[in-house]
DNA sequence: GTGGTCTAGACCACT
DNA sequence: GTGGTCTAGACCACT
């Protein structure tokens, strides 16, 4: 697994490596139930200190999102990418969602290009009737 | 003008304020250059300090949304929603939307309907030419 | 005389209108006991409402830069560039340019840059020793 | 950490730490990397309440120049004094310069005067080599 | 009448 | 032990 940081972002580096790892869990390159790297191991590929690493676990142990097992290590649940049941975590998803989308259109960005970046975000290739990627 | 707020979420009152504003101005209920309500009258409308009104207002402020002027009050900045012409700008946002699109797929909502959700979100309406995700 | 503006930046108007003519009387653009527009046609010239070059010039006459005369209008003050004898407006001025200095230094900027800038800007030429400004 | 604050001052007191930590940074007495006082510390060192630190805090945070963690505090970022590589910054600087020095002038200090407090702030001594002002 | 600043104290998470 | 948040109230300039 490889991460791309930035360390001079204003975005803590363990929620960096959270995020990086959400999106990697997302893009299929961490499958439910999968391995992680120990903290130390990825601490070393990632050139920083191991303890960051585990605070990036246990935020997503906290998120429901891995399990931590003092033994065998880190691995993704094999529950992931199923619907929670609980109408919070949509509810909550949306609200953040919806703010974000308010953000884009505030800054100016065109709306169809905002749908456009989204689904080809989520399903790899642009819209067939038209395509504003190459605009 | 009339805020929802969560005074048990884990989002700090400050940040919803600032987030529901955002989306207000999104909507099109606050035009670009309307007078928004002094500190105090918000804080009264809302039931919370006005100081906490003046946090939300100041961060609006500092991200180029709104003016502030001591006299006269808060305003809807008139140059809001045109772009920028700040690459890292929409380079943020896309980085932020990717997370965020990630969190939905691990959380297990459904691609398909997370595109109508964004669809309807922009648009107001869904998509009229069935689902999106099979094309 | 011809002061251009920055709408979009985050200083207010006024405060540019005023620092632009503090620069004006600095280049010799504008001299000593010289009229100044009226604010009405300043503010057709910039595209502004007058009552925001009031304020610019009700700024600069409380900083003893120039007199207003409800009949005949704004002038520089004649014994403006001289020294006003007052130790504190020399120390005040040392210590914001002091700080100024070190916001260069923690930024990154060479202090042989900053040097060769501030003699530039105030003598019209570099230095004619070695030219950084070349580099 | 010793810092000289001046409480009848106009230039608010966050704002006066906020500059005299940037100084303390560019004289180099604050290393990058190096810790700050916790803010209820610094408050009782310099008598004013913690919340006035904590905005101070607060404003260097947001100018990239400290980091803060809620467990361990602030620290000066390890990589303060490098280029930003944001030409951004650095015309900002050289607008806000240029109005100082104007205003310098505008005031009667020698311009000599002006590039030999420069000099003398920057490298800590006086030119070697006569007066600039008249190479 | 408006926002800005500062003080003071409380409670909170651990980011 | 640290910073973050929120409340409350006072005084200030007019930016």
């Amino acid at each position: 697994m490889h991460l791309t940081l930035d360390l001079d972002s204003e975005t803590p580096i363990y929620q960096q490596i959270r995020d990086r790892i959400v999106e990697a869990i997302a893009d299929g390159e961490l499958e439910a139930g999968a391995d992680l790297p120990s903290t130390r191991q990825l601490g070393v590929d990632l050139a920083i200190n191991f303890h960051t690493v585990s605070k990036a676990y246990d935020l997503l142990r906290r998120e429901g999102i891995i399990r931590i097992n003092r033994k065998s290590g880190a691995v993704v649940r094999p529950d992931v990418k199923q619907p929670s049941g609980d109408a919070g975590t949509d509810t909550d998803w949306k609200r953040r969602a919806r703010t974000m989308l308010a953000e884009a259109d505030v800054r100016g960005l065109p709306k169809a290009d905002v749908l456009e970046f989204v689904r080809t975000t989520l399903f790899g290739f642009p819209d067939q009737g038209g395509d504003p990627g190459e605009r």
